[in-house]
Order: structure tokens, then C-alpha cells, then sequence
DNA sequence: CTACTATCTCACGTTAACGTCAATGTTATA
DNA sequence: TATAACATTGACGTTAACGTGAGATAGTAG
């Protein structure tokens, strides 16, 4: 498995190094260390990253929300490996129904916004519409 | 056409009176005053404001970016005005030319974020079957 | 091993978007 | 017209999300 060190992690994901600094501690990722003190990133720390930026930019999440969201893919991830660990099934089935309650909260807030979205579209289709409307009155 | 204090705006629009006092200070609105001073909201004002706060909200919008939102919807409610006031046509039709541009921009925006918002959305759905189907195998 | 470059950890600075007094002035009501 | 209930203008405080050095270490190419 490969692993990066924060300048290639920066432009990779088109962060500086100071905010991958900061998200680490604030705890929306935590890469591995060297022997020195290094940092090192995984594939699946890179992945994430993108996923948190994609979620802050065009959900405009707070970076406080979106370690929420980095829990829940973070127990999928394990998911496996709890299989093994958590011998108590009932304890595991507790843990998939908060997920799904998660994501389900996730997909409706995401569901608002998507309708809000074509309500704010619909405007501007309309004010665009009265400026042709204009603009042909001029010839 | 009647007239709104600051108070009765802010529980309409769902904001404090500082943040319409910050408003007003930024450029976003510019309600008329009273003799003494004191703020006056008019309707149009308020549909104003709720537009921002939506554009603020739902698209992350800075409120530096809404302040050329602002022009542009300002233009078109003062199109009339400006009807009988420019005789150029010539000036009229660049400035027409001008809001559709603006509008074509934002369109474009809001479409790329749409498109952005059905990726994460379907991630999310993904997330969600994954789950389920954990929770299939636990039965 | 050396020299050079990249990274690390403080720690203080910055900006947007308000919050929170305090002192003063304005409106509405009895 | 007095007085309670709002409003207004400073002006300083706050929080999130980083920016910007400084000084000390770690990694790497020759």
C-alpha cells in the first residue's frame, strides 16, 4: 500500500498543507505517522479527503457536520473487521440501524436542498426570460 | 405600501437585528429611514432579503458574492424607471446584455452544483443499500 | 556524512459573519 | 407629556477556518 506525504496529499487534493494540518486536528483524518513524525497518507485518507471537500463546498457543511459523515464511512470501512471483533451480533445490528439513521437524515437534508436548488434555478430561468423578452423588444 | 420596523423583519426573515444592521452595512439592503433615523423595510425589501438568505443557505453563497446578485435583481425592479430615463437604447440593450450574462453565469453554477449534490447523493444511496444488506444477513 | 529540502510543532495573525454591551435617541401609549 | 418599549450607533468580543512565520527535526541525494 503506498502512502503520501502531505505536499502530494496538498496538491492532490487541491488543499495547503496547513489545512490538511488542521483537518487532521480536528479530527477529519488521521494518517499514519513515520518513525520521525512524519505524516502519511493512505489511498483511503485521499478518498476521504475528496469526499469531505466535495461535501463542504456544494453542501456548504461545516467542517464540524462533516465529522459526522466521517464517522459513518469510517464504521463501513471497519466493517469487516468488526465482523470478526464484535462477536455480539446484536451490538453490530445496533450500530447498522444508527448508520441508516444517519444516511437517512443525510439523504433527506440533501433532498431540501436539491428542491431548494430548482426553486433558486426556476427564479433565475425567469429573470433571464424577462431580460430576452427585453432585449427583443429592442429590435 | 406599508412599512416594516427592524424587529418585525427579523422574525419574518428568521434573523437577529444585528445581522440586518450588518446587512444594511455590507450593501445587501438599503431600507428607507425613518424621520428620526429609524429603519423602514419595505415588502419588497423583505423579498429581497429572503432570497439572499436562501442563496445563502442553500448555496453557500458568500455575502459578498450576493451583493452581485443583488444588482442584478436590483436592475430588473428598476427596469421601468430606467425605461423612461435612458433614451439611449444602445446603453440599454449592453446593460440587458450585461444581466443575462451574469444570469447565465449563476445558472451554470447552480447546474454544476446540482450535478455535484446527485454524486454525493448517490453515494450516499449506496451507503445506505450496503447497510441494508448488512442488516439483510443479520436475519 | 553533509548539505539541502521538506515536515513538524508552537504560536500569533486574519477575515467573514455576526454577538454583545453601553450610551443615546425615537416611537407608541396611557 | 411622561415613560416604557424599541432603535441607533459605536466599539469591542467571538468563532470557524485557515495564513504565516520561526525554530527545531526528519528525509534524501550525492
Amino acid at each position: 500500500m503506498t502512502l503520501y506525504k502531505i505536499d502530494e496529499v496538498a496538491t492532490a487534493c487541491n488543499l495547503t498543507k496547513r489545512t490538511l494540518r488542521y483537518y487532521e486536528e480536528i479530527g477529519l483524518v488521521s494518517p499514519q505517522r513515520s518513525e520521525g513524525g512524519t505524516r502519511l497518507y493512505s489511498q483511503t485518507d485521499i478518498d476521504r479527503l475528496k469526499k469531505i471537500i466535495n461535501a463542504r463546498d456544494v453542501l456548504g457543511f461545516s467542517l464540524q457536520e462533516l465529522q459526522h459523515y466521517v464517522k459513518v464511512t469510517e464504521m463501513l470501512n471497519d466493517q469487516r473487521e468488526q465482523y470478526r471483533n464484535t462477536t455480539d451480533e446484536e451490538e453490530r445490528r445496533q450500530q447498522l440501524i444508527e448508520m441508516n439513521k444517519t444516511l437517512d437524515q443525510q439523504l433527506h437534508m440533501v433532498d431540501e436542498k436539491l428542491s431548494r436548488i430548482y426553486a433558486f434555478k426556476a427564479d433565475a430561468e425567469l429573470l433571464r426570460q424577462r431580460i430576452q423578452e427585453g432585449l427583443a423588444k429592442l429590435n
